[in-house]
DNA sequence: CGCGTTTGACCCGCGC
DNA sequence: GCGCGGGTCAAACGCG
């Protein structure tokens, strides 16, 4: 139970149709995972060098329905969606087409001509995935794959421009002529689209770079505000208590002591180990913002040692109180989220007949990440997974989406709940850039122990999140097939519903187009190391208006997003998906 | 035998 | 002060 590694497959995994989009990051390297999903999807071919890819391709196929002979319905809003959605429901269909393709490749050189799949064929003659997956691994074309994808699924839908086309007669075999035709077809569009995802994906470097500048000033700005504050702080606390703060006597040695982090913390003698460790991490993590000192006797005696660290600290205890819940449906024990864990504990949850267990990270040793996992006593099918804490250690890729997730969850829900001035900035950013629609989330309350973000999957569409438990504020998605395995993979569509369906909390409203930029945006940010990634510049968010104004492009953009949080499964193709983001003051909500 | 899970006990915070 | 509930520990247990 404990390893809950990427590699693992979770029979309820679902499946993620946004990866066909990974193209629009080509330099990253999920965009080969991505490929090498993309190629199981449409070869049911199994994943080969990584592990996730395998899994995810497992996932994918699994937990796609029979496909129906015609193209999928209301999934396909968008032609990118199509390509995912498109993907797995046309799969039948497009496999029919594929094979008659291919074996008429080999068999004439007519097909060749079409050219439309020739890189590959160098090196795949017959298997047809890995030539997609060799064209994925080509920086360049690898994305435009995924669009062939798309073609394919453009082409089922055009029989009529086929037909043209094959009026030209050149073949005696009719198959071959509709065939070829449609390959040519294919091939255009294959263009058409590579052009295009060539320009978005321009259009995402750059946005993304202007999103990182900004991020990074905004740390920078946000640190000379502390430091300025602590220095303040120091001077204040100086003039009024006099002497022993400042040769650090006590202080000193206070110092080497356990800290005293609130409430959980340190609570018994067995605690003073994770306390240290956290210390540790905090040490770590805290990086630019925080140097030098890490603990404090008292606050009276860290603060006149060093006030900025002093605060530093306590957000970043602040932190790691802080809690992002996952809900989705699933029947496995527990959502592979690329992590090992360990599990410590089990306990009968008041309110709830299905226990809860407790799980430690154990990918390094010292990690302060815990999670919780426990179903729904209303929907047991409902899998609630609640992460606390920062991974100290590198992550694979699977681990990476939901650890970098968390945190940054964790810090955008602190960002808006505290009190303090930095976080009423960084509320104030998200308001602007992430939530340009929504009064502001700094409406979240500070003084909660563990606040908690909560991104439901579970929920459709409707405004039923109104119900949910007080200090609550709700983004439903749409989701919802079947669960995701890994919720990392679900992140970037949570958090696009989420900002879309902010409206019940802060009467954020925007539409499906502007949430999926949305999610991207959110995505950046969560793909950040641990700094505080909560802003988004305005500029950007301008950038993403504009961009969101091709339908194509947010679908394409939000398939990609989820693809990049690599793994995981998810269950919703399409922009109705359905899901929850819930930032709670109070503990754990849903049980 | 090592590793992970199970499970009862313990600690702590909180509310009454 | 007491009880309750959440969270954690660690010995016991099971499995490969």
């Amino acid at each position: 139970m404990a390893q809950g590694s990427g590699l693992s497959i979770d029979p309820s995994s679902s499946s993620h149709h946004h990866h066909h989009l990974l193209h629009l990051f080509t330099s990253s390297d999920r965009t080969q995972d991505l490929s090498l999903r993309h190629c199981h999807k449409l070869k049911l071919e199994p994943p080969q060098p990584q592990p996730m890819d395998c899994r995810e391709g497992l996932n994918v196929f699994s937990s796609i329905p029979t496909p129906p002979p015609l193209p999928p319905p209301a999934t396909i809003q968008f032609p990118v969606n199509l390509n995912c959605t498109t993907t797995n429901h046309e799969h039948d269909q497009e496999h029919e087409d594929d094979d008659r393709c291919f074996k008429s490749d080999e068999k004439r050189p007519v097909i060749d001509e079409m050219d439309f799949f020739a890189s590959k064929k160098d090196d795949q003659d017959h298997n047809v995935a890995q030539t997609y997956g060799d064209d994925q691994k080509d920086g360049f074309c690898g994305p435009e794959h995924f669009n062939v994808n798309t073609g394919l699924h453009l082409l089922t839908t055009n029989t009529s421009s086929d037909q043209s086309i094959v009026d030209d007669g050149i073949s005696s075999n009719s198959g071959e002529k509709r065939v070829k035709n449609e390959l040519a077809v294919l091939h255009a569009e294959l263009e058409r689209m590579n052009s295009e995802n060539q320009r978005l994906r321009d259009l995402v470097d750059e946005v993304t770079n202007n999103y990182n500048n900004l991020q990074m000033h905004l740390v920078t700005f946000m640190q000379q505000q502390q430091h300025q504050k602590a220095l303040d702080n120091d001077e204040v606390e100086a003039d009024v208590e006099g002497g022993n703060k400042i040769g650090g006597g006590p202080n000193g040695e206070k110092m080497d002591q356990e800290p005293s982090l609130s409430s959980s913390e340190g609570r018994d003698p067995s605690h003073s180990r994770i306390s240290k460790q956290k210390q540790e991490d905090l040490l770590r993590e805290n990086d630019g913002l925080n140097q030098g000192s890490q603990q404090w006797g008292g606050p009276n005696k860290v603060s006149r040692l060093n006030p900025s660290k002093e605060v530093d600290q306590a957000t970043e205890a602040t932190i790691r109180k802080a809690r992002v819940s996952v809900r989705a449906r699933s029947e496995a024990p527990m959502i592979t989220d690329g992590c090992q864990w360990r599990k410590y504990g089990q306990k009968m949850a008041k309110g709830n007949p299905c226990p809860r267990a407790y799980y430690r990270c154990t990918m390094a040793a010292g990690c302060p990440v815990r999670k919780q996992v426990q179903r729904c006593a209303e929907d047991r099918t409902i899998l609630i997974t609640t992460y606390e804490g920062n991974h100290n250690h590198p992550l694979p890729p699977a681990a990476m989406a939901m650890a970098s997730t968390t945190s940054s969850a964790a810090r955008m829900l602190l960002s808006g709940s505290m009190p303090s001035a930095d976080g009423l900035i960084n509320s104030n950013y998200l308001a602007r850039t992430l939530l340009p629609c929504s009064s502001s989330m700094a409406t979240i309350s500070a003084s909660a122990p563990f606040p908690t973000v909560t991104l439901d999957l579970t929920q459709s569409p409707n405004p039923l999140q109104l119900q949910r438990p007080q200090n609550q504020f709700q983004l439903p998605f749409s989701n919802t097939q079947q669960l995701p395995n890994s919720p990392a993979a679900l992140l970037p569509q949570i958090f696009s519903q989420a900002f879309y369906n902010q409206s019940k909390f802060s009467g954020l409203q925007m539409s499906s187009q502007d949430m999926e930029a949305k999610a991207q945006l959110g995505n950046q940010a969560l793909g950040l190391p641990p700094m505080h990634n909560q802003s988004q510049p305005g500029t950007m968010a301008d950038t993403v208006n504009a961009l969101t104004s091709d339908p194509n492009f947010t679908a394409a953009l939000a398939a990609a997003i989820s693809s990049i949080f690599g793994g995981a499964s998810h269950a919703n193709n399409n922009t109705n998906t359905n899901a929850n983001v819930t930032t709670s003051t109070s503990n754990n909500n849903s049980n």
